[in-house]
DNA sequence: ACTTGTGAAGCATTTCACAGCC
DNA sequence: GGCTGTGAAATGCTTCACAAGT
């Protein structure tokens, strides 16, 4: 699953939270930047900061900090998001056509290169300025379409099926908000977005009655 | 943060799946499961499930196993499932509407109380059965509503405003699909979900090119 | 004087392994 | 015989603190 061992996945989860940081950064153009600013703009402490980076050999100077750009360069080459990630939407109910509606994709370096779904009646239509085909094309066009991702936005009940196309064209890595566990060759990486989850682990917070 | 100090947040999201994984069980009405079974079907280490429930008792029988229905109670209260939650969306764009169309909240206990918008245009339509309302009205409505949760589905420009009308009506916690830190009152919980955030700890497994 | 990078310490979580119960 | 509940061991993650660089 991991990558590099010694990488744990909070890490991950937070060197993608520095980027964010480092661009809404990026536009004041300041120069330079210590791992304590970071950390407070994402919610981290300086020596956390600090040692996600020297996971990946550091890259700051001491007594000095970071260079914003190099530092946005390093974390979006770590994060394989300097090069454009294709990814294709499967499932175009309501979830589906607000991810292929949403402008945040494109401006993070992933492009949406196709929608599938099985209704006839949504086969055909264009959205977002992409014809929703027939899921059935799905396998044989992962690799011309140069897919990297695939996201599953289908009930439960169709997700495991989807996923096997998925893993049958050959997608490295799946994002699935359909609430079940999806069984892939073990090379294939899933993740899941599950909103109701979200919702029970916070009402687990709340105050009693 | 912690309502329970001995309970880790990774805890809390292990009890959530497997509520999931014991409510597919219930449906087939076996009786009684044990820790490596309900393991198998959520993805964790029998051991585990063990000591995740063994934090609020225990409530399996030596040799036998646990209670389907027993233990599908149990975690239930745990979650604070047991009793309706009561949910507002702030922002009907293409997030919000989803949201507020997709039928698996009602399914599992939490109800959309009210819809809510700034834009002109969509005060007034109806969806899902709601009415949208203005967003300036929300503070208020939150108490009669018996709200206890609100979901944050608005651009991240203005994902904070928004932030600081729940805190002001009194929210207990908050669902923020904005890319923004939210700042709120201590005892307020904030959770968020940030679709391109889990794209880009996707692309980190991804082969080199 | 200020900041990085990093071993080592401290803390948290998971796994092990087994006593006790059905 | 099989399963739970749980201390203890093992592992993993975060914070500390400081040497070294600017």
């Amino acid at each position: 699953m991991r990558r590099n061992p010694q990488v744990a996945e909070a890490t991950v989860y937070r060197l993608s939270r520095y980027l964010q940081s480092v661009q809404r950064l990026d536009a004041d153009a300041v120069g330079t930047v210590s791992s304590s600013e970071i950390g407070r703009l994402s919610g981290v402490s300086a020596a956390q900061v600090r040692k996600d980076f020297s996971y990946f050999g550091g890259f700051g100077r001491p007594g000095v900090g970071y260079s914003i750009s190099e530092l946005r360069q390093h974390l979006a080459r770590i994060l394989r998001v300097d090069r454009e990630q294709r990814i294709v939407i499967v499932g175009i109910g309501h979830l589906g056509a607000a991810l292929a509606a949403y402008p945040g994709f494109q401006q993070r370096g992933f492009r949406i290169v196709g929608l599938f779904d099985s209704d006839p009646t949504k086969i055909g239509i264009t959205l977002a300025g992409h014809r929703v085909r027939d899921v059935e094309e799905l396998p044989a066009l992962v690799e011309p379409l140069k897919v990297s991702i695939g996201a599953i936005a289908v009930p439960a009940r169709s997700a495991q099926a989807v996923a096997d196309k998925m893993v049958a064209g050959k997608v490295a890595a799946i994002l699935n908000f359909a609430p079940v566990m999806l069984e892939v060759r073990e090379d294939v990486v899933v993740k899941n977005v599950d909103v109701t989850r979200e919702l029970e682990c916070l009402a687990y917070y709340l105050p009693a009655p």
